[in-house]
DNA sequence: TAGATTGTTAATCGATTAACAATC
DNA sequence: TAGATTGTTAATCGATTAACAATC
């Protein structure tokens, strides 16, 4: 009973199952059950298939599902068939790490632009990529047609950040800095703030 | 009506409130209502109030919360009024930037150990830490009573690190390698992969 | 066929919201 | 006191689970 529409936590797991799946098939799994992947992920058979059942049929009965027609069929459910271009603005620390980190392309991304306020690192390369003004974002995230950002910014710069990021007609913006940022409907924010995570799992020790 | 038995997701907003209330008391704010707090986190005003009420009464009717005296309560319910000392295994680009976040301290968290198993790595200083092998790990995570570990290891030796941790009476894991750890009960695990977090977002795109 | 597993329904479970008495 | 906001209850809403007919 394809697109009905979907709650948020059943889209939030999509990307989990894919990544999955896609460790299954490295490890030459061809099908796999709802109990399989549902005990490696810590969720109920049940839930899968429930969640699998929002957009369409994908299984056999009696056998489960094919690791990679699954696999392709969460990519283009999650608008991940191709890769998408990336804009990066804050290169300190943390905006080197993903500047450099290889695990982005594989999974549909792929950091095209690097932006930075401080006049010591625009021009240098990162990664291969030259590190933009900040002041240019518009003109540039514009030509390259860019829909998501990684911010990676210090708090107190965060929300201007994304005002123009969201000027710039981005509209998927996955937040480093450990604040609240407001953005208009119909743009989306992932926040990850590595205290928010710990201090979550101090409440049981 | 403290203590019955609090759901895993009030938990998880507990850090939100307080990050929140950090911030407030920043800006100079003495006292903040619900239906402000609300407001900047996007969170109903009622849920707010429900949330608290698992763990007493911290409010006051007609005027709303004590900043200071609603941010010490909820430091004291996520047991961080002190500072942790937390393990961080692997020391690469991610790693590096870790050691060198300013932000965990205020939070309740410092990196007192970090760990790699690159020998051209181990003895070097980072962030005024020495590496030391993971050989070394179990002797030393149980010296200093280490309870909380950060992974920043490829996925391929993600589970594997992880089993030492739990075997070293680590409680708490917040894993940056993207891959589904699986670990005993009474063992809280917290996952960060941007490459989940920008799927998610594509959904909607 | 016999065995297994899906897709789906209905029941259960849990979380959020609305509303208001209590009270500062 | 009058106005405002909490803490809490009950109602609503939504998500998870159990169970099973369908079927590979």
């Amino acid at each position: 009973m394809p697109t009905d529409k979907v709650p948020d936590i059943v889209v939030g797991r999509l990307p989990l199952y894919l990544r999955t799946l896609n460790y299954l098939i490295e490890e030459g799994y061809e099908i796999v059950s709802s109990h399989e992947l549902g005990r490696r992920l810590g969720i109920s058979p049940a839930q899968i298939r429930k969640d699998l059942s929002h957009f369409g049929e994908f299984g056999k009965q009696g056998a489960g599902y094919d690791v990679k027609y699954l696999s392709s069929q969460l990519k283009h459910i999650l608008h991940v068939e191709g890769v998408w271009p990336v804009a990066l603005v804050g290169c300190g620390a943390l905006g080197h790490a993903l500047a450099n980190y290889n695990g982005f392309v594989t999974k549909g991304f792929e950091i095209t632009l690097i932006f930075d306020n401080d006049p010591a690192k625009i021009g240098q390369v990162v990664a291969g990529k030259v590190i933009h003004d900040v002041a240019d974002m518009p003109r540039l995230i514009c030509e390259h047609g860019i829909r998501i950002a990684i911010v990676a910014v210090p708090s107190s710069a965060a929300q201007a950040t994304v005002d123009v990021l969201v000027r710039c007609q981005v509209r998927a913006i996955l937040n480093y800095a450990p604040i609240n940022i407001s953005v208009p409907p119909g743009v989306q924010v992932q926040n990850i703030d590595p205290a928010v995570h710990l201090q979550r799992m101090t409440y049981y020790l």
